[in-house]
DNA sequence: GGTTGTGAAGTAATTCACAGCG
DNA sequence: CGCTGTGAATTACTTCACAACC
């Protein structure tokens, strides 16, 4: 076991086998080889290997790993027995979809509050949450702290959102908006872009058809 | 410049500085160095510089580079100038805000059809769509083909769906749902998930309170 | 025998640093 | 002179291959 810092592709990785042994154990499978494993999260066995190496010795050798220790093990690790709370904001479209998306809590997420500037929303109640005014945010989290901030806002007001939720003192932002934003050091920053995903697949398609007209 | 693959990274990049371009573009700059460019688009300017390098040379030393121009050079290259189709399956919460989201639509990317297999949803209009039985998918994209489908399904529906929509003859998949799907070769997959998003953090959170403990 | 854990080797991506050019 | 474009150096990640161990 090395105890340098993980590779960020290692964390990523990690987090899907983790999801691939929850679901191995629903099915009741005990123990399982590198092998397989690493099969059902579309890796390698030495990658696999190699990842759980950064996190410590969990097998047996000859034998494989066993499912619940390999469950237990990785996500105490990795700090996801914790459970964890987020503010959404920004009541639009995809805002309702969040919090009411059912891997949230079955993940230990628990959706605490919810902001939205436009008073007509204000008040209403989305999932069991009542809408705030986005004036109110600092305040709110600051009376209520959550672990991790979602901004779910146009790209206009990302950046100012953003700006309120440091100021509440949080220190995890998910950013939904396609807006590239500024945090201070220490405040750990994500970014989920829907409409590049699907640029990144056009590129993909582009490149195919190009291929096949040389041909 | 190289005429070798894009690195899967540089084509991430690229996309966040035509993003960027845009804004410029907007906002009537229209010249620009690397420098400045890199620091909106969030990484430095050796590595905007080498991004762009792969693609062609479009600056001009000791001034920069035209915004309109780099637009048109890198959204050419990329194939990002040719409107793409796509349908989504799975009308849960998440498929219609993706259904209604305008990020989409202002990318070139167009939903032309919606699925869902709940009997009680097929018929109903969404952002202007109807919705049709999953039972028909085949059919439906085989005499209407789109270029992406974009699963928004629970996780176990997830690879029936993919293996449906691999059979209308779909070359382009974006995967929602929480599920690692087989894909044949030729077919591109993307995955992109919520959750993994918010474990990422909150390992992140758990590595700094551990530091925090130890001072 | 069979599978893990891991140094060593190999590959890919990033950063440096400077020549090249407007 | 100033800023780009890019080989060379560095750093990060992946894969190999085998010793260690049950």
């Amino acid at each position: 076991m090395k105890n340098s810092v993980l590779p960020s592709k290692t964390l990523a990785r990690l987090i899907s086998y983790l999801r691939c042994l929850q679901d191995l154990r629903t099915e009741g499978i005990q123990k399982i080889s590198s092998e397989e494993l690493s099969q059902r999260a579309g890796t390698k066995a030495a990658q696999l290997r190699k990842d759980f190496s950064y996190l410590g010795e969990f097998g047996v050798r000859g034998v494989g790993y066993n499912t619940q220790n390999l469950i237990e093990q990785i996500s105490t690790r990795l700090g996801l027995n914790i459970n964890r709370s987020a503010a959404i904001v920004g009541m639009g479209k995809l805002g309702p979809a969040l919090l009411n998306y059912k891997g949230f809590p079955e993940h230990g997420f628990k959706i605490q509050a919810a902001f939205d500037k436009d008073s007509k929303k204000v008040g209403q109640k989305v999932g069991g949450i009542v809408i705030r005014d986005s004036s109110e945010l600092v305040k709110t989290l600051k009376e209520n702290p959550v672990d991790i901030g979602i901004i779910a806002t146009p790209a206009e007001a990302a950046q100012s959102v953003a700006n309120k939720l440091i100021k509440s003192g949080i220190k995890a932002i998910l950013n939904f908006a396609p807006a590239i934003l500024e945090v201070p050091d220490g405040v750990h920053l994500r970014q989920v872009d829907l409409s590049s995903e699907l640029q990144i697949l056009a590129f993909y398609l582009q490149k195919d058809e190009e291929a096949k007209e040389r041909n």
